[in-house]
DNA sequence: GAGATATTCAAACAATTGTTTCTAACCGGG
DNA sequence: CCCGGTTAGAAACAATTGTTTGAATATCTC
């Protein structure tokens, strides 16, 4: 079996090197020798350790977006008011995230990935997720706004984090949890069946009842 | 004002650096420069950089379980058998979060510190924080499990894990999560709004219906 | 106040980091 | 065949890392 190219065989080299032990902790040496690659290449082909991060996310991010955008385009279409049920929209997410990494590396890298895309504080990563694949997510959010009129903006806001977080949280903490849940109960978990388990978790957190209204908090004398 | 000795002004100083940038990317050197303070006061002090870390995460945590353990005692104590209601364990908790970094630092740093230590690859936290602070959860997890007694012992778990996702993922986020939300809504929201909001989720979530029970999949030849 | 202990300090240590440089090898088109 | 630009390679670079050392200073005890 032919190796593939250099800057592929650093890229799948690199991806699940950070994924295990994060950006900062993970040194180009380290993925260059067990890439079998000269150290030189990485800043050869990707100028430098930045760009190579931002490459490996694009690698997961640009295919998942197309097919996100076609996801939601045949929705528009099928639902022509422009109202898609929520349910629906979640679903073609869910979808979306789970086809992208099927045809190459495990999908428990990509989760990873995006979890310490949000967490470990490379500011240049934030920045660049936002500005390259910003567009999709408010697509999205638009989408689900007209799905939930009932809800006030600002709620809606927060809810879609609460539920970012619940997704990402957990499925990028997916391999502890799953020894663990193996220990404990003895049942072996895939991310399909984690899928399952978080659907009516997070349709019945988006339509959860609205909390008291913030009474103003005034100063008792 | 008298300044507060060595070792706490490094505490002080590393809690907020690294909530700032995680523990890989802040240097031993920057904490004791902005702490006014000797390079090998760290060693001296606390051993090790990972001592450090754990230090940080100690003077958060020992005063946390603490005060939950105390009201968990008092919960138990108000119900005789054993059986607190989700809520008020849900409520207790949150109560015992928002209260402890009240006295000294911001509840911001703790959450986000929380969820680098969950996130960061850190293995030696992440043993610390489990062999130090486990006690107090399953003390926990066993009281929501008399909650909640309709649910399997795995949703349970997998349903506490979402929410936790939840908090952590939303409160150590905050700070970009409330700039987006300030500029788009013009709304400023405090740490309690947000709890505020979690709440009536949180509760939904965990009393979401069961999902379709997992089929074994057959192969159809 | 002398002596012992605890703390601070500047300096150096050894290891590792990302990046650059320059040379050698490759490879397709004249 | 050999020449052009592209890729691979070994070595060195400069900067930064956590940690250690040994002397100076402060603090406390008797």
């Amino acid at each position: 079996m032919a190796q593939p190219d250099t800057v592929t065989r650093i890229l799948n080299t690199a991806e699940v090197l950070f994924a295990e032990h994060g950006f900062a902790e993970t040194s180009l040496r380290n993925i260059t020798s067990k890439a079998n690659v000269n150290l030189a290449a990485v800043n050869y082909h990707f100028g430098s350790k930045k760009s190579l991060i931002q490459a490996v996310f694009a690698r997961y991010l640009d295919p998942f977006t197309e097919r996100f955008h076609k996801a939601l385009d045949e929705l528009e279409g099928r639902y022509p008011d422009g109202t898609v049920p929520l349910e629906i929209l979640l679903e073609a997410m869910a979808q979306c995230v789970l086809e992208v990494p099927g045809e190459r590396n495990s999908l428990k890298v990509f989760m990873r990935l995006l979890g310490l895309g949000y967490s470990q504080t490379q500011g240049h990563l934030r920045r660049y997720i936002e500005e390259e694949y910003g567009g999709v997510f408010s697509r999205f959010t638009e989408l689900v706004r007209r799905a939930t009129p009932e809800l006030p903006d600002v709620e809606r806001f927060w809810r879609l984090h609460f539920i970012l977080g619940t997704v990402i949280f957990t499925l990028s903490g997916l391999d502890a949890l799953r020894d663990i849940a193996e220990k404990d109960y003895g049942e072996h978990v895939t991310v399909r069946d984690l899928v399952q388990r978080l659907r009516p978790v997070v349709v019945s957190a988006m339509s959860a009842p609205l909390p008291p209204v913030a009474m103003p908090r005034v100063e008792v004398g």
